[in-house]
DNA sequence: GATAACACTCTACATTTGTAGATATTGCAA
DNA sequence: TTGCAATATCTACAAATGTAGAGTGTTATC
C-alpha cells in the first residue's frame, strides 16, 4: 500500500523535492484544495502523466509530509504543508551547500557574473541591496 | 558490470550531480589527476565509505561523461571532465528551473531578501553590480 | 435498483542512487 | 620466484524515484 506512515510534523528548513514533486506541487499551490484527478489534469498539457502516477506521486508526498488530505464524502482534497518560500528555500540551500561549501556570497557572484540581467534589473537589485543595508 | 558504455562527448550545460557525485568530484578536483584509493582516502574524514563505494561512483561517472580515465601501469588514474564553473552552473540552473520558472531576478531578489548579508558584502556585490552594467 | 462514471487502492516493474562484499589481477619486494 | 599488498572487476542488494495497469468502491442518475 502506499500511503501509510504517520505523518509526524516537522520542520521544513532542508526540504529537498524532486523534479516531479515541484512539477505536482507546483499545481497545488495554484488549486488547492483539490482532488488528485484535478491535478491530472492540470498537469496534462505538459506532463502526459496517468492518473495513477500522479496519485502515487502525491500518496507518497503526503507520507513525506509535504502534503495534507481531508476526506470529503468520496474525495481526498490535497493540501500543501509547505510554502513556496520553503520550498524554494530547500532548493537554494541545496545548490549553496553542494556548488558552493554554503558560503552565499560566492554563489551570487557566480549568478552575477554568469547570468544575463538587463540594466533595468540590475537597478532593481541595486535597490534591493541598498534596503537591505538597513 | 560497471563501465561500459561509450562516453559520447556531450555539452555538459544542464549537468545535475547526486549529492555523493558532487563528494567525490570535489576531491578529484583536488587532487586529480588521481586514483580510486586516492578518493577514498581523501574524502575518509567526511564519509566513511569503502573502496568499493567510491570506485563504483566514479566509474559510473566515467560512464556518464564526468570523469575520464587515463591508465598507468596497473593503475587508472581520473581526471574531472567538467569544470566547477560548468557543474556550480548545472547546479543553479537546476534550481532556477525548478523553484523559480526560470526566472533570475526573483530568484536574485529571494536570495537578497532572505539571506544573511554582511554590510561588506553588500558592497561588494553593489561593485560587481556596478561593472556588470557596463 | 442497475449501472456508468469517477475516484481511490493495490500491486508491480524499470531505473537510478547508495552501499559494499567477494574475487581476480598484478607489480614489487624478499 | 613466489607471495603479498595494492588495485581493479564483478556481482548484488536495498531504497528512492518514475511510471502505470488492474481491480474495487461509491455515487449520481436513469
Amino acid at each position: 500500500m502506499v500511503g501509510s506512515k504517520k505523518n509526524v510534523k516537522k520542520s521544513f528548513e532542508g526540504v529537498e523535492l524532486t523534479e516531479a514533486e515541484w512539477a505536482i506541487i507546483r499545481t497545488i499551490w495554484k488549486l488547492e484544495p483539490c482532488t488528485a484527478p484535478d491535478v491530472t489534469e492540470s498537469l496534462a498539457a505538459d506532463r502526459k502523466w496517468s492518473y495513477s502516477t500522479v496519485k502515487t506521486m502525491m500518496d507518497r508526498m503526503v507520507d513525506k509530509g509535504l502534503l495534507t488530505t481531508e476526506k470529503l464524502r468520496n474525495l481526498i482534497l490535497h493540501r500543501s504543508a509547505i510554502t513556496v518560500n520553503e520550498a524554494q528555500k530547500g532548493e537554494v540551500l541545496r545548490t549553496l551547500k553542494r556548488a558552493f561549501d554554503g558560503a552565499m556570497t560566492p554563489m551570487m557572484q557566480f549568478l552575477i557574473r554568469n547570468e544575463s540581467l538587463s540594466k533595468e534589473e540590475i537597478r532593481q537589485l541595486e535597490t534591493l541591496l541598498k534596503e537591505k543595508k538597513k
